[in-house]
DNA sequence: GTAAGGATTGGC
DNA sequence: CCAATCCTTACT
């Protein structure tokens, strides 16, 4: 199966995140070789989204959300979970795709936990990796588009714009 | 330099 | 409900 085209990436991270789920991500590295269903998903759209970390602007952390769609910006959270985020759209738009679930693995910090991500991953840029790549498996399983958790400190209209995305057979 | 809080999880 | 646990950001 090809490596997801490199235009993919490119478009909003809404539109991403829609079309990830179902879609494999491939993961290959020493002991650490893996396929991987997504199956939930969040956007984060950009220094409007008050959600989005690039909504500080550009600091040390976000700037690699500000690079093309394709690489990948990964961070730590409460002192012990690291989140996987796929950017998206063209260079200095600050978008990203929270993968937040992948088959049998619920939970932004469960999904890193089990590929083995870690912040050696920040930056890596899927378009080209031999470690990480997606792969389209032409599946598009039916979806619910739900609001985003964990972000009500970014007040409406951001805590309630559906950009959560869940394979609904869950 | 200091302080506040977090795109979460697991345990009580 | 709440602690864990440390990084990022904002402010002095």
């Amino acid at each position: 199966m090809p490596r997801t085209a490199k235009s993919f990436f490119l478009g909003d991270a809404v539109t991403v995140a829609r079309m990830l789920p179902g879609m494999d991500i491939v993961i290959g590295s020493g002991d650490h070789c893996g396929r991987y269903m997504i199956t939930e998903t969040e956007a984060y759209l950009g220094e409007e989204d008050r959600a989005c970390h690039a909504s500080k602007g550009r600091t040390g952390r976000t700037e690699v959300m500000y690079m093309e769609g394709g690489h990948l910006y990964i961070y730590f959270i409460y002192g012990m979970h690291w989140m996987m985020n796929i950017v998206t759209g063209m260079i200095n738009e600050p978008q990203a795709v929270l993968i937040r679930g992948v088959a049998s693995v619920s939970g932004p910090g469960r999904v890193t936990r089990a590929l083995g991500i870690d912040g050696s991953y920040n930056g890596e840029d899927m378009n080209v990796s031999a470690r990480i790549w997606l792969e389209d498996t032409g599946r598009r399983p039916a979806l619910r588009a739900i609001p985003r958790v964990g972000i009500n400190y970014a007040g409406e209209p951001w805590v309630s714009m559906p950009w959560r995305f869940i394979t609904e057979d869950k």
